[in-house]
DNA sequence: GTAGGACCTCCCGTGGCGTGAGGTTCAAGC
DNA sequence: GCTTGAACCTCACGCCACGGGAGGTCCTAC
């Protein structure tokens, strides 16, 4: 019995039929000969490309690959190392897909999943990764509670300058600079004072108002930072 | 201007303008609104809606995830725990493909990479996870040197016995007798004296004489096998 | 009023097969 | 020799998350 029938190879190698079908199409795997009535038979040189193809394909080679990997066995170095490559980048990928998870999973309620989720997202447009990176390490520099001490703080000069802004104030008022001067303390302290940070931000700002307001929990078009910003220029 | 449109809700996101097409398709983001000539106008809502979108996309959720992710936010944290699940898992595999093909890059030639993955791909159909585990310790264990040596005391005994075969000593001959015994003992060095591991290879030894044929450098049919169990019989 | 960009719908293509449908052939038992 | 059921054959559509193009309409700025 030198001739495998597709089904027994199947078996043996723990591929489908249909995968066999498909390889042989593909052209990558061709039963050598057919019986008179089409049936294939694949040769002992055919079983042994077969294992080669599915080891080479547990590699994680896509059929392309695999079948360049085979045309000439002088491509196999350079195809392995190509694939170790992105392999790498992939395993990189992963773990930081991992360490987000994780801490999003560690460090929030239920509830506050998906805020966080959108605000992460949103920012992510406006910022570029070295800045992302930065706002995070200084965020785990100061620690979870001292982050949350700080949007405390936040939420606090906001309803204080709201209320203000509600009691007709001028923007110049003392009391209402010395507020937008906390303000930009709060921020510098989030941002580390870089100014591109900032100006990502406030483009940020800019162009997102309505889709922010939202998930910050007031409404993002009242006006406010407006304020705040007159408030600021009488410092 | 509190609607977007489909080119502006691109560019802002980072998304293309199929993607929102598609999103829109299968109903995951659907523009709220249409000009009367059909054009789509996203609310607010819609957009908040998108950025919770391609947060949950950004952490490997499908898109059926991410549906049933905002269906209901108590969904999170579990779809969340499997996804960290999944992703563990996943690392791990390309973790172990990584080493697979370091370890094959730095330990073998060009040529022999092949017949190399060829004989781990046979192995594999036969043997189980474990087992493969446990040969491969062993191989490490013994050292790359070691393990070449084994191989060439291999040839050496099988070209002694397919000479005594040709010569037609019969299998009960002391010397014949001897070579199966050291025949034996290579094998436990490889397989560590466990029966399981041999009964694995013999059986895999009896499916494959065709196709491993190739790869081990002599016909696997010519009876040598059955000639040392002949021998091994008379010990 | 006209150009050209933005938008619309429809539809085929990707990779690596899974999963039938509908028909033929093989192998084992009577 | 005949029957049956398993194995095999060839289409051919489905999946996932869109990419990309065709062919047409609409909007906006000059």
């Amino acid at each position: 019995m030198t001739r495998w029938s597709i089904g027994d190879l199947a078996k043996a190698s723990g591929l489908t039929v249909r995968t066999l079908h498909h390889y042989d199409e593909i052209g990558l795997v061709v039963a050598s000969e057919r019986t008179t009535s089409g049936h294939r038979r694949y040769t002992p040189d055919d079983v042994r490309r077969l294992y080669q193809v599915r080891s080479l394909r547990q590699l994680g080679l896509s059929l392309d690959e695999v079948r360049s990997a085979l045309s000439r066995s002088d491509s196999l170095r350079p195809i392995f190392q190509a694939q170790l490559a992105a392999l790498t980048a992939q395993a990189q990928q992963v773990e930081a897909l991992r360490s987000r998870l994780t801490a999003l999973l560690d460090g929030h309620t239920t509830e506050s999943l998906l805020s966080t989720l959108e605000m992460m997202s949103v920012h992510e447009s406006y910022f570029t990764a070295d800045q992302l990176t930065d706002l995070r390490s200084r965020a785990a520099a100061l620690g979870p509670e001292a982050v949350e001490a700080l949007k405390a703080s936040w939420l606090e000069l906001v309803k204080q300058l709201r209320q203000h802004m509600a009691d007709g104030t001028p923007a110049t008022d003392p009391r209402v600079v010395e507020l937008s001067r906390q303000w930009d303390a709060l921020g510098a302290r989030f941002t580390g004072g870089d100014a591109a940070i900032q100006a990502a931000a406030q483009r940020s700002w800019d162009e997102n108002k309505a889709s922010i307001s939202a998930q910050i929990g007031w409404p993002a078009d009242d006006g406010l930072v407006d304020y705040v910003t007159q408030a600021r220029a009488a410092q």
